[in-house]
DNA sequence: TAAATATTTGCAACAATATTGCAAAAAATA
DNA sequence: TATTTTTTGCAATATTGTTGCAAATATTTA
């Protein structure tokens, strides 16, 4: 059993064939996914339908996390410690590079606390920077 | 000539009752708005299409900017100096309220600058926050 | 291991959101 | 006012995401 299987059973999931190739794609990948980069890499072996219905699944899991984005695109990224809240992962800051348009989670940043006007009362923040990312310099 | 005209003549467009409609209805807002906002306002005097054309053409005029979300919604405002760079309006911090749904764009406070690891080069950044506003507390 | 049960998948249909080409209408210019 | 330019509406189409349901697959139980 490998470390996949692993995955899906520890968070009370079947183990079948297009879970664990979605899985590979997020190990394989540095930054964050778009549903689109998935199904072009899944969309032979698995339905349109089922990608959708399988990132759901692992973001309520907690094996992954959407990602904020500032052009309204859906991304996805791995959890790093598979968190069970899987709807807190907006307290690390994400980076979108301008060159090799990645998305990387930067999980040792965490979103600096700022001073709001009268009244208004934080609950979640999320940031986002662009720029230039490690390989692209 | 009224300030909406003027608005649009400045920015070199052409004066129409539907531009002129939709700016009354980001002046008339405190807060942002969606597509579906401006349509179900305006839907009667203008088409869907021109709804989205005219948000483009204010976009790239620097009358409006698009509001990060994180909910993945696309949402819009105004810009309140008018600038020129229409593509540069991440810098102030975007507040969503959990209650009423609004979007508000917190014009005084400014992103704060974040310590990136070793290689990434930051260019801009934005910020959004949740929870509750000053009419909900 | 085989049968029973539970979960997952694919298909088809549908809904919401957004884009494009083009001719008609309206606005700006001469 | 006539001409030119810009804008609009319509129709068609694309993209993205959702739902119900039966078939297929995985898990559990005996």
């Amino acid at each position: 059993m490998n470390t996949f299987s692993e995955i899906l059973k520890r968070n009370s999931l079947s183990i079948t064939d297009g879970r664990i190739k979605i899985l590979e794609l997020f190990y394989a990948s540095d930054g964050a996914l778009a549903h689109a980069d998935i199904e072009k890499n899944a969309g032979l072996v698995l339905d349109r339908v089922t990608v959708y219905r399988t990132l759901q699944t692992f973001v309520e899991k907690g094996i992954i996390h959407q990602v904020p984005t500032t052009d309204n695109s859906v991304l996805y990224a791995l959890c790093r410690q598979n968190c069970a809240n899987g709807h807190h992962h907006d307290n690390h800051v994400h980076f979108v590079c301008n060159q090799c348009q990645e998305t990387v989670c930067l999980d040792d940043v965490t979103v600096p606390a700022v001073k709001l006007p009268a009244g208004f009362k934080p609950i979640q923040s999320a940031m986002i920077v662009t720029g230039l990312c490690n390989n692209c310099k």
